[in-house]
DNA sequence: GATGAAAACTAATAAGCGTTAGTTTTGCAA
DNA sequence: TTGCAAAACTAACGCTTATTAGTTTTCATC
């Protein structure tokens, strides 16, 4: 009967991609099922097995897209000839601005990617966990030519992820805070602090 | 056959809840199965509901032990009288500790109130817009008097909300980090940054 | 209009879910 | 030792799940 719509860019399966990150970040991926899925696009639930091969694929697809968005672009920024300082403060704002863009595929691979199924949940763990180092030694960097303050690296990569991965809470304050002031305070926070007058130092 | 070990201090429904924590921690709570929580407890499903009313209350009891918590615990510092900038300090190393206390609890807590049903997920809601409140009204009150710079107090506050939560992913590196560099890099970092001698200016 | 593939449909499967009913076992108090 | 309540057990219910099989419809191309 309805026919899932070709978009102008993309295929039907991506089309399904794009509403199950909707549909897994408000439901959850366990509690998400096929037919709500197949409901929200209009169709049958076993039609969707003539464009996918299963749910769990889904998942990887929406996963490994976020993951590899971020690895293709902190090796970009990490290349390039600027101070580590400034390199931190791109990849702040770069965070902040996909989050704002993709919301949903970056919601869904941040809080569902403990159910994919191996080998794709080490392979995930890897993408991140390189990610991290990549983030740590940029830190590392900066505070070796003295530009950052000497604290353990892991805290401070730590605090800006979970910072900046923050911004999922911020869709509800959307319209009293505009993305521009969010991103601006927010690296300004993460960069030199909130307190006045003290240098650095408590 | 086998029968729920009662602890020292915690009646049979206590021990259900904690282990129902580990599991929806580490499962999500749609993807645990009341069978899976039964077998971790060497016992069989039926028989849990001698003890509880449904999978739901057990969510329940663990999403509102945290939230009161915390509530309890920022109402106290916040009648102090003691700068703004020590209370949110102090606030930030509760929340350091209590998610390294009570790490499975919090944890689930912070995930899964999503799948509370109504009307506890509108009071669960109002509990958390209510902490963010005192804590904005602490950030606000100290931008008054010249404590804390002028940024957004909803930017700043979700920036260490959502850092001190990022402890979650501290687990991993349990080893390599003690608790006491962490809690006082991470507040370090949240009150005056990683830049080195720019006075707080970017 | 006929052809053929793509994509929809209906029907059904086996497995797992939370939970209830009814029964047996356990273990303390008399 | 008996009695009684607490708490375990087995069996089963009604429902939902992801997915498959088999069939029909749709639609672009000849």
């Amino acid at each position: 009967m309805a026919k899932i719509l070709n978009t102008k860019n993309g295929t039907k399966k991506d089309k399904i991609i794009q509403q199950a990150a909707l549909l897994f970040k408000s439901r959850s991926y366990s509690a998400a099922s096929m037919r709500e899925l197949a409901e929200s696009l209009g169709v049958e639930a076993p039609s969707l097995y003539n464009h996918i091969g299963s749910k769990s694929e889904l998942l990887q697809a929406i996963c490994f897209k976020v993951g590899n968005k971020f690895t293709s672009q902190i090796e970009i920024i990490s290349r390039g000839t600027a101070p580590a300082l400034s390199k931190i403060e791109s990849i702040i704002r770069f965070h902040i601005q996909i989050m704002l863009e993709n919301f949903d595929e970056v919601y869904v691979a941040n809080h569902e990617w403990r159910h994919l199924p191996e080998p794709f949940l080490s392979d995930f763990l890897n993408i991140r966990r390189n990610y991290e180092k990549n983030l740590v030694d940029l830190v590392e960097a900066g505070m070796g030519k003295n530009e950052i303050k000497n604290i353990n690296p892991y805290v401070a990569v730590l605090t800006i992820l979970s910072a900046v991965r923050g911004l999922e809470f911020w869709q509800r304050n959307k319209k009293n805070i505009s993305a521009q002031v969010l991103e601006d305070d927010m690296v300004s926070h993460l960069l030199t602090g909130i307190t006045i007058g003290t240098d650095g130092e408590l």
